[in-house]
DNA sequence: TTAAAAGTCAGGGTAAACCCTAGTATGGGG
DNA sequence: CCCCATACTAGGGTTTACCCTGACTTTTAA
């Protein structure tokens, strides 16, 4: 029996993955969680062999709450639950162990199948999403569905720019100059490939930058 | 028997809320829908009591859909589901004629309650969604909730700017002074209640004024 | 440990945004 | 029909953002 968590704070989801699978003599449930913070505080009461988390949970960031966990039990099996498909975030995953990742609009069938592939040891990504890293690898970096990784200054100044202070305000908030703020700001414009301070917070809302 | 159809284009909350609503004796799950185009091709033909409408459809706007389903079928009673509590969603699918508003992390009794409430001709919205719009109406119109009538020139600076283009650039193409584009823009500054360009977009996409 | 990345700051300039005020259309109600 | 509210228009003056370059220190990862 694969033993399997879910995290996910839609209880409609939640109750939609358990039937999904409730039915199948290979997986069994152990556990269901509706926060990063209790996943982390139970979790090691009862390990899963396969984790169904997701992304954007609202009191973590679910790229890094992988790392953690992984960091924690290298052995966890972690498939990535999201309604975006932008492939920055997959790859972040990915890239931070993840096994898997699904889109929310999986159907029993997939939802099986990548439970079962990453149990015995694979990867699992939904074929259209395949497609999808096919082609960047290939030939164009799809601007679109590119998400930079900021870090963490940048990300600190891009929350209070989005809270509309000015960067001398930022200066003093953060204890830095003016000029440093400036700097981050342009390197944030730099990343998300926008002109100016409006395509700024559009761009880091579209790609979920900012809560 | 109440006949409830559904419009989701996540397949594990499609499940989830068949899950929730199958072993009800009053309900009976009649349609899914995963697009609001095959919604609106598909429901003529199995007209169901009570429609449990996402308001974010990948192919259509929510609200947009409900007026019109609604146009066409005045005793239909639509649910709106969404993972956002933003109130001027939810005032918008109210003055379009939904007659209830769920969350996403509702339970199954929650569920019930708002099919059955609706189906006798009552309202149905959770209890803290009622609680955030009647301090609303009560005390302060929180800035975050209020929706602001924006004139045809200020929505189309405000689609402008939020395209990334200069006041300048705004001026060419709606032909006329960049003075006249600062003011515009300074009303919708005030009528938002921002200081800046960063607080512009973002509350303007938090209100769902741009697309 | 060493190279790369992130964080820090500066100068000097241009462009854009922001603020206040105010005249000119324009369309719906008295 | 005229009036008034509202939208649209626009000016001058001030503040802020944006751009480019370069340099130094600290932190991180190979």
């Amino acid at each position: 029996m694969i033993k399997v968590a879910i995290c996910d704070d839609h209880t409609m989801v939640l109750r939609g993955i358990e039937t999904m699978l409730e039915d199948s003599d290979m997986i069994i449930i152990t556990a269901t969680y509706n926060l990063g913070k209790q996943l982390l505080a139970e979790i090691d009461n009862n390990l899963p062999n396969v984790l169904l988390l997701d992304i954007n949970l609202p009191d973590s960031n679910g790229i890094e709450l992988c790392r953690e966990l992984i960091k924690k039990h290298p052995q966890l099996l972690i498939i990535g639950l999201s309604n975006y498909s932008e492939t920055g975030f997959i790859k972040n995953m990915l890239r931070n162990g993840a096994k898997g990742y699904l889109l929310k609009n999986t159907d029993r069938q997939e939802l099986i199948l990548a439970i079962t592939t990453v149990h015995k040891g694979g990867t699992y990504l939904p074929r259209n999403i395949q497609d999808i890293l096919l082609n960047e690898s290939i030939g164009n970096p799809s601007q679109i569905t590119f998400i930079p990784k900021l870090t963490r200054r940048e990300t600190e100044v891009l929350h209070l720019v989005s809270k509309e202070h000015t960067n001398q305000e930022i200066a003093e908030l953060l204890f830095i100059s003016t000029k440093t703020v400036e700097s981050h700001r342009n390197n944030l414009i730099q990343k998300l490939g926008v002109r100016n301070t409006a395509g700024l917070i559009r761009v880091a809302l579209e790609k979920g930058l900012l809560g």
